[in-house]
RNA sequence: GGCGUCGUGGCCAAGUGGUAAGGCAAGGGUCUGCAAAACCCUCAUCACGGGUUCGAAUCCCGUCGACGCCUCCA
């Protein structure tokens, strides 16, 4: 049985989706004004997990994640490089969306934005204007009137008697409440704007995700995701706005991601201290990225540096070891011993499965997975053959692939393999005559090339890397 | 100040009542001409102080500390 931490009720509840079989889940994506940076692969990431673990489990995934591709930061950076603000959000969507495939994460099922749902957020607004949950201010704003949803702030845990005391005072005269947040903007002049019984203007930052979600999902949903520091506002404002609107109970869970520590410190635009998923990969592999996330607790703050990434790697390195081909002259195990490998798999199967049943735990599911790696090593060395290693190799790289891990070796060009073997062989032939200094050679000098050589009493292996 | 998350071995990190998964690092060993890889062995009583219980890392109270949100943010 599945169960996720739910943010809205701060437990740990079974997983029943609306509809038997399918799982809505909508993901905040990213305003594209700029490169994104590891923090953001860090939650496209685990809820690439998450969905890619609902599919494993035979749930039919609607996958939406957003671009939001029209709001006050774009219109600035497109002002500074004197570009198009359009121009500028197409490019970058254009760049996360490479990212996202480099890093091997499953395109979602749609990718609304923004700038293309106008029509729908235009028709919300006014919905909530006529129920009387929003106003429209004479600057040509429309505000949420947060006094008249009485649930504002269950997601959150906040009370508005609360956040008044720490609230910013805005110079905003316009508004009835303080925490009365902006729905509509009225355009200023220069300003990507659309037609509205407002007057020209553009949505506010929230509206377009309950937008969306009504257009794609429905009314209801079953996942709703993001990172934790969308808790607040945005989310708060969401259910806000749609729970309004339709009535209903919005999301049946929210889940949310912690952030990526980098010196400390939450990686983020504003503090500046930001390594792009681009930067990443020309340095590490995308499995690593993954295997970083995966080693820890999707709700918790990740520690990003050198140490971590390092071990990340190893980890890697080390999932990769149970894929390797048996000794090229081994024996073979007995009967019983083949099918013993077979069934720890079978039975690290069902550990990496309760690991995940438990929110995700993919900490506790990658231990699984290394149980199977020992296992298919230990047979390896015992003289397994390649046909007896392949049921757990099989499983291995099943449930690697459920967690999105590549385990893609280094590739040389297949034209070379004749002669690779050829200087193996010849090796093998010096080492028989003891000619060490001759074997070493090429060994090493395969080395620079980018091939490891690894001798057994089995006989002599090699692989990029 | 308010709300929330958390504090497990040198490092990363599972584990919510019954005597601490896993990986990395370290030390020892097997194998090997050497090397590498792999395998085997060793390595913690769970921030601190109280309490509840037959029994707690796991529940309660307090202290200290870290982090997130309260303003744009994955």
């Amino acid at each position: 049985m599945l169960k996720v931490y739910n943010t809205l009720t701060r437990k740990t509840e079974e997983f029943q989706t609306l509809e038997p079989g399918v799982v809505k889940m909508y993901v905040c994506g990213v305003t594209v004004y700029n490169d994104a940076h590891v923090g953001h692969a860090m939650s496209a990431l685990v809820f690439d997990v998450v969905r890619r673990y609902l599919e494993f489990r035979g749930y039919k995934v609607k996958h939406v994640m957003n671009f939001t591709d029209v709001d006050d930061k774009i219109i600035a950076r497109a002002n500074a490089l004197g570009e198009d603000p359009f121009a500028l959000a197409q490019r970058y969507i254009d760049d996360y969306r490479q990212n996202l495939l480099d890093l091997n994460i499953l395109p979602a099922t749609s990718n609304p934005r923004a700038t293309q749902t106008m029509k729908e957020i235009i028709s919300m607004v006014q919905g909530l204007i006529e129920k009387g949950y929003a106003y429209p201010a004479p600057n040509g704003d429309v505000y949420f009137r947060v006094t008249k949803e009485k649930e504002y702030g269950k997601l959150s845990g906040r009370k508005l008697e609360d956040m008044q005391a720490g609230a910013r005072i805005e110079v905003e005269e316009q508004k009835e409440h303080p925490m009365d947040f902006a729905l509509w903007k009225g355009a200023k002049p220069g300003e990507p704007a659309w037609d509205s019984p407002w007057g020209k203007g553009r949505p506010g930052w929230h509206i377009e995700c309950s937008a969306m979600n009504l257009a794609e999902l429905g009314e209801q949903i079953d996942i709703h995701g993001g990172g934790n520091d969308l808790i607040f506002p945005h989310h708060e404002n969401e259910i806000a706005q749609s729970e309004s609107y339709t009535g209903k109970p919005f999301s049946r869970y929210w889940m949310h991601n912690g952030m990526l520590q980098l010196g400390g410190e939450k990686m983020s635009k504003s503090l500046g201290n930001i390594i792009s998923i681009k930067e990443f990969l020309s340095k590490r592999d995308a499995d690593v990225m993954r295997m970083l996330v995966l080693n820890g607790t999707y709700r918790a703050p990740l520690l990003f540096n050198d140490e971590t990434l390092d071990a990340a790697q190893k980890n890697v390195e080390r999932l990769k070891s149970g894929l390797r081909p048996a000794a090229p002259s081994a024996s073979g195990l007995s009967a019983e011993a083949a099918s013993a490998l077979a069934s720890q798999a079978e039975s690290a199967k069902g550990s990496f499965t309760d690991a995940m049943d438990d929110d995700f735990n993919t900490a506790g599911a990658i231990a699984a997975l290394f149980e199977i790696v020992k296992a298919i090593n230990t047979a390896r060395d015992s003289g397994a053959n390649d046909e007896q290693l392949l049921p757990a190799q099989n499983m291995l790289h099943t449930l690697t692939g459920v967690l999105g891990l590549r385990l893609r070796d280094k590739k040389g060009s297949a034209d070379v393999d004749p002669f690779v073997n050829l200087l193996i062989e010849v090796r093998t032939e010096a080492r028989k005559q003891k000619q060490w200094a001759m074997s070493d050679l090429i060994r090493d000098r395969l080395k620079e090339l980018g091939v490891t050589i690894e001798d057994s009493k089995d006989g002599t292996t090699w692989r990029w890397g």
